[in-house]
DNA sequence: TTGTAGGCGTTATCAA
DNA sequence: TTGATAACGCCTACAA
């Protein structure tokens, strides 16, 4: 309730800076904003010591009124699962403050109502820029809804980045997934392995769909025929990759192999295998995929795919925040796989 | 630049939609926030229906200077190291969600210049709430300062609440780390162990002093004579643990024991140790503390102590969030010892 | 139940 | 170089 303006300079304003210094509130914003605009060095002090007496900070709301979009940018994760958004996020703070913009961060949780409902919600704050991090869901009704949304969005003058997104009109700096998987999987084959449990990711993700599309890719080339049998769902994290680990190798006692579509799933295959008194990689191969840094750690080293987080979240909160216009434009950051120690040949045929 | 209007309802705005909708301002205005006034069936779906075909979004900022403070919790990291900080992060926006806040998140990485400038932001977007998460430094200039930082929020109408800090009015959710501290290394003690190493994090932040003083403790009340030898800093990240553990084993080689106050510096012990080829517990027990995720995925599982991180994070924002003022209120949530299989006798006295 | 009008804090235009 | 003053978009007391 706007109580009534009991004198035109009570609160801690503007206004109350400029009465305080004795100068115009032209004049006193000038100076806190650091306009180009001269003003004198005496009134510039005056205003500069009375915003300092008064306990001055400016109010942003105010200002974007009148200047329009604001230097925030909205991040929002559809998955804060893995280690990995860990990562992301603490790149993109790091851009964001350099250039001044603040971030606020969102996640949708795979929840499609909840990602829509966000994305009014940094619209209605007017952030200059919307990042979509991690991959969105594989189904055609969504991608309308959300390009609808994003599209109003823009021609509302905001820049739209997507990481790993496939198929809309905005500018996408997304990794080359399909191409990692693939790799991890002729890895795999080249040593022999022929029975290859492959725990996947939701199903309903992009992210896994291009995973299994790889996975296809090296089966194809290989002509190794594709078993649905050796292919659970998990969820990305480490608890659906043990359980995922027991479900398969219950399914499929003659598994040499295990591709876990995370790093944090294949370390809940280490935990379910060792539970099982199965050595990594003797009895059985692991492959994982992200290279978190504990991959390295946990022995034996997990060989995995490298997935460029900190590029993508560079790339993308750069041309969030940057003055390039890159629109529609299409950046494919590699992965590559990284060789340790989770995978032998197969122990018995 | 406000170009001038040249019409009275061209925009996107709530004109817009009222002209669309032929109704006043002050109607649509009620039918879009949801206000209690009642309005008649006929206008509210009049006015419903143009914002929709308008692709009306609110304007937060207008609304907000109007109405005061907003439902928007800063969230001011001291430094986004490990993995925990993740954990925080997830729980916050969990719970801010449910209440129908957003979350601006700012990591001043132990930069006090930061630091004050991401506040000064805060303050400049009218915040409703601010939390202070992780420790803070240990020094009183700077508190000094952050406190009559905070204060002059505070007038504003702004709620604070600190995650592990001390010694500052304001609410405060923290975690007993002393006590964890002090139980690790007991534990050792216990064992038997004498020649004790410590990689403690930054020596400025009060979770050091903190872990530190819970270390003396536990030395005195066994008698053990403390030895600064014994002791390296660390910056809380596996990197750093794993340098730590080399300049203490060629410092010390006698060292039966290693206490690294993070688990991701003990992560970094490991993999010092198994470089040296020194096994873990028979050659070296180790302990760590926060007790993440991947404590029990490595092997030997990580003896550490338990940290509460999402109930402080769900602690803090409830806080902010909720209809309580606890003021000044400081709640000390307990840490507990988990006893894993990081830690035997020591091989030889 | 509906509408009118003033105010929220700042910036920008236009005179002086 | 300085200062009035009109937007900016929305909310709400008050009047109708």
């Amino acid at each position: 309730m706007p109580a009534k303006r009991s004198s035109p300079a009570d609160g801690s304003g503007l206004a109350a800076v400029a009465e305080r210094a004795g100068v115009s509130l032209a004049t006193a914003s000038r100076v806190l904003t650091g306009s180009t605009h001269r003003v004198s060095r005496d009134l510039r002090e005056r205003v500069l010591h009375a915003a300092e007496l008064l306990d001055y900070v400016p109010n942003a709301s105010a200002r974007s009124l009148s200047v329009g979009m604001r230097k925030i940018v909205g991040v929002l994760l559809h998955d804060m699962v893995d280690s990995q958004s860990y990562d992301y996020i603490r790149a993109l703070e790091d851009v964001a403050d350099r250039a001044g913009w603040l971030i606020m961060l969102a996640n949708a949780g795979r929840n499609i109502e909840k990602e829509f409902r966000y994305l009014r919600a940094f619209r209605a704050e007017r952030v200059g820029a919307i990042i979509l991090g991690g991959s969105g869901f594989d189904d055609d009704d969504y991608r309308a809804h959300l390009s609808r949304e994003l599209s109003g969005y823009v021609k509302q003058g905001g820049r739209v980045v997507m990481s790993a997104r496939h198929g809309l009109p905005f500018a996408e700096f997304a990794a080359d997934t399909v191409g990692g998987a693939q790799a991890a999987i002729e890895h795999l084959l080249e040593r022999g392995h022929r029975r290859i449990g492959i725990i996947t990711g939701p199903r309903a993700m992009t992210g896994t769909a291009d995973r299994l599309l790889g996975a296809t890719r090296a089966f194809e080339s290989y002509d190794v025929p594709w078993d649905d049998n050796l292919v659970v769902e998990g969820d990305f994290r480490r608890t659906s990759g043990l359980a995922g680990c027991e479900r398969l190798l219950s399914r499929a006692p003659d598994l040499t192999a295990i591709f876990a579509m995370s790093d944090d799933m294949a370390f809940g295959v280490y935990e379910a295998a060792t539970a099982r008194g199965l050595r990594i990689p003797a009895d059985l191969s692991v492959i994982g995929y992200n290279d978190v840094a504990m991959a390295r750690v946990l022995s034996p080293p997990l060989t995995t795919v490298s997935y460029p987080t900190a590029e993508l979240a560079r790339g993308a909160i750069e041309a969030c925040v940057g003055n390039v216009t890159l629109e529609r434009s299409q950046v494919m950051v590699p992965t590559e796989l990284i060789v340790r120690k989770s995978v032998a040949a197969p122990r018995s045929r």
